[in-house]
DNA sequence: CATGAATGAGGATTCATTCAT
DNA sequence: GATGAATGAATCCTCATTCAT
C-alpha cells in the first residue's frame, strides 16, 4: 500500500528474474562436499563462505539454509569425512588373520596409503588449520581420529606381545603414538608443504621402512 | 556500562599489560619476544597487532617503524627464535663422546624434554598455526627446523650404523623422520590439546620409551 | 551439536509450534490473527515472516499468496484488529443513559480497562513498535485510532458542559487528548517495561484515579 | 619479504592516498551528537552505523575507535542527552518561590515547552523508537526519564496538598503519571505524525490548558 | 622516534521475497 | 493452492595499515 519502497526500485531497475534449480536431493551432503573441499584447500579461516557456495553452485545464502554459521558447517563436514574414513577399517582388520605384524601393516597402509590428494588436504586442515581458530572441533576431532587410532594399534601391540611376536616390556601406547603422528606430520608435509628442499620422499619407502622399523623395534632386545 | 568509552577502556587495559624490562638499545628484539609470546598463545591470524603492542608496552604505530608488516613481524621472530634454539645445539652435540645412542638421546632431551610453556606455544604455533595463513614462511621453517633435525639425526644413525652399532639395512632417515614428526605433534597435543581424554602421558614416559624403541628397532634383527 | 541438520531443527521446532484452530474458509483471517500476535510479542521488524507462518501452521510461502509483502500483511492485521475493537464501543456507549461522568466512566473502562495481555501487546506494537518502521500505517493507526477516541471523549464532555455538568470554559478537546495519551501510554508501559522500579501500579488504581481527577477538574473552579 | 599481497596491489592499483584530519578535540561528543541526530530522524533500526559516520564527517571505522557496538553508541547518546535536559530542571524548580502551582507551571513548560525540533525526535525515539530493538535501554530511560519526571511532579503536588492549595484526598502520584504521559505522547506526536488529520494543535493550548484542567482537578471539589 | 586517530576493505549473517515443483 | 529451496541485498563489526601531530 505505501509508496514503491527503495529495494523493489533497485529490483526493477535491474529487471533480471530470478532463476534457480530446485534440487533437493542431497544438498546438504553435496555442501558438505564443497565446504571440505575448499576448506581442505586454504584453510578454514581463508575461504569465505562465498567460494564454498560458488563451488557447490549455489549462493550464500543457501548454505544457510542447511547450516547455522560457518562452524557449524565446519563440524558437519568433520563429521561426514570422518564416518567415511573409519566406517571401514575397523571391519577389515577383523577380517585379517595371521601375525599380529600383518594387521599392523595393513592398518599402516590403510591409513596412510594410497590417501588421494583430497584425503591429505583435509588431514592438512585437520591438523593444522582449525586448531587456533575453532579449538572445539579440533579437540573433538583428535579425539576421535588420532587417539582412537594409537588406541587401536596399541591393541594390536598387544595382542603381538600377548602371542610372543613381541617382547614383553615393550611401550605399545608409546610405540603407537609416535608411529601415528609421526606418518601423520610426515604424509601432511608431503603435500602440504611440498616444495621444501630435502622434505620430498616416496611414500611407499616412507610407510614401509617405518612399519618394519618399528616392528624390529617391538621385536628386538632392548638396549644393553 | 560505566560511562567509559571504548577508548578509555582500552587505556585502562593497557595499564595493565606486562612490559617487557626496557632494554633501550634493542626495541626490535623486544617487539619479536612480545611478538612470538602472543603469536605462540593466540594464533598468527587470531592476533592483533594492537596486542603484540600492548604486551611490548608500545603502541601499534611504534610495530610499523621496525617491521612493514604483520608477516614480516612472524618471520623476523621465527628467525629470532630459531637462532636461539638451533645455536647451541649442535655445538652440543659435538662434545659428547660415546657411542652414537648416547647422543642420540641427549639430542632427543636437548630437542623435546623440558621444554618450557612457552616453547610449546611456539612449536604448536609453527606447526599447526601458520600453515595456512603464512605458506611461505610455513615452508622454510620446516626446511630450517625439521628438516634439519632429522637430517642431523640421521647422521647420529649413520654413525653408529659404521661403528657397527646399528644394523646395516636400516634407513636412516626414514626412522628420523617418523621420530622427530612423532615427537614433535605428541608434543603439541601435549599442551595444545590438553584436557582431550586419553592424550595425557607424562613427558618423560614419551621421550624415554619412544627413544629407547627407536634405538631397538635400529640394532633388532629385521622381519623374517 | 547433535546430528541434526538446520533444515531438520526448523522442521522439528514446527511441531511444537501452537497452530490455530482450522477454520477451512479463513486462512487470511488467520493469518492476521496469528500475524498479529507475533507482532505484538515481538515488534514488526524483529518478527519473521516465517514465525507467523509458524505460529499459523503453514509455511512462508501461503502467506504471500493472500498478501503481497510483509507490511501488507501488517497493515491489514491493523484492519482488523480495529474492527474488532471498535465495532462495539460506539454502539455501547450510545445505550448508556445517565449524566455524561458516568458515559465517560464507561468509555474509559471500556478503553483501557480488563484489557487482556495480548490486547496490550497490540497497543504496545501500534504505540511503540511501527512509528520509525511503517510510518504511513502508524500514521493511518494514530487517525483512526486515539484520535478518534479523543474526539468521542470529547464530544461526552461537550455533553456534560451543555447539560450544566461541568464548568463552560473547559477545554474538551485538550482534556481528552491528554487522559487518553496519558492512559495509553501508562498502560503499554505497565505490560512492557514491567520491571522496572517504581513503575508498576494497579490497573484500578490508576484508572479510578485518573478518571475521578479529569471529572474534578472538568467541574471544579478554575485558578483564581 | 613475501611477495606483495592482494591487497598491496589493490591499494596500488587505486593510487590514491590516504587523507584524513586529526581533530582530537571531543570526537567521542560530536559522534554522539551526529548518532542521536539520525537515531532520531530515522530510528535506532534503521540507522546504519555509515549514516552517523557520515553526519560525523567521518567513516564507520571510526565509530569503533570511540564505541564498541552500536548498542553502546546508542546508550551513551542517551546518556548524554539525559544530562544535559535534567541537568539543570532540578536546580530551577528549587528557586522558584510561591504556590506549588507556580512550580507546576514551571515544570511543565520547561519540560514539554518550546523543546526544539530535534528534542522531539529524540523523545520520539526514546518512547518510540527503541523498545522492540533495545530493551535493556529502553527500561533503563523509562526508569531515569518519565518515573524521575512523575516522581518530581507528584512532590509538587505534596507540596501543595500540605499547604492546603490541593483538597486531601487527591492521588498525587496517579495525576502526574496521567499528565506526564498524555503531554508526553502528545508532543511526540505533534511532530513525528505530523500530517494526520485532527492531529494539530498549538502547543501552547495544549500545554496551558492541560495545566489548568490538572491543576483543577487537585482542587475541586471531588465528584458527589 | 612515538603516538593513536582515522581509514576502509573484507566477510559472516539475516531475512523478505521469488518461484519450480 | 501449498511448499520450502534458493536468492541476494543489507549491514554490523574487525583489524592491518597509514600518517598528522
Amino acid at each position: 500500500m505505501a509508496r514503491t519502497t527503495e529495494r523493489e526500485a533497485k529490483r526493477a531497475r535491474r529487471g533480471r528474474a530470478l532463476r534457480w534449480e530446485r534440487r533437493p536431493d542431497d544438498r546438504p551432503g553435496e555442501l558438505l562436499d564443497a565446504a571440505m573441499t575448499v576448506f581442505a584447500e586454504k584453510g578454514y579461516r581463508n575461504t569465505r563462505l562465498e567460494e564454498i557456495a560458488e563451488a557447490a553452485g549455489v549462493t550464500k545464502g543457501t548454505i544457510y539454509h542447511y547450516f547455522s554459521t560457518k562452524e557449524e558447517l565446519l563440524l558437519r563436514a568433520i563429521e561426514q569425512h570422518h564416518e567415511r574414513v573409519f566406517g571401514r577399517l575397523a571391519e577389515e582388520l577383523r577380517e585379517v588373520a595371521g601375525p599380529a605384524s600383518e594387521r599392523i601393516r595393513l592398518f599402516i597402509r590403510r591409513g596412510f596409503g594410497g590417501t588421494e590428494r583430497a584425503g591429505r588436504g583435509v588431514l592438512a586442515l585437520l591438523v593444522l588449520g582449525i586448531a587456533h581458530e575453532v579449538p572445539d572441533a579440533y579437540r573433538q576431532w583428535i579425539a576421535s581420529g588420532p587417539v582412537e587410532g594409537w588406541k587401536l594399534l596399541a591393541r594390536l601391540v598387544d595382542e603381538g606381545r600377548r602371542a610372543g611376536e613381541f617382547r614383553a616390556d615393550v611401550d605399545a601406547e608409546v610405540a603407537a603414538r609416535v608411529l601415528i603422528s609421526g606418518l601423520l606430520l610426515q604424509s601432511i608435509w608431503q603435500q602440504h608443504a611440498s616444495g621444501v628442499r630435502g622434505l620430498a620422499i616416496p611414500e611407499k619407502r616412507l610407510l614401509d621402512e617405518a612399519t618394519e622399523l618399528f616392528l624390529a623395534g617391538l621385536r628386538g632386545t632392548p638396549s644393553g
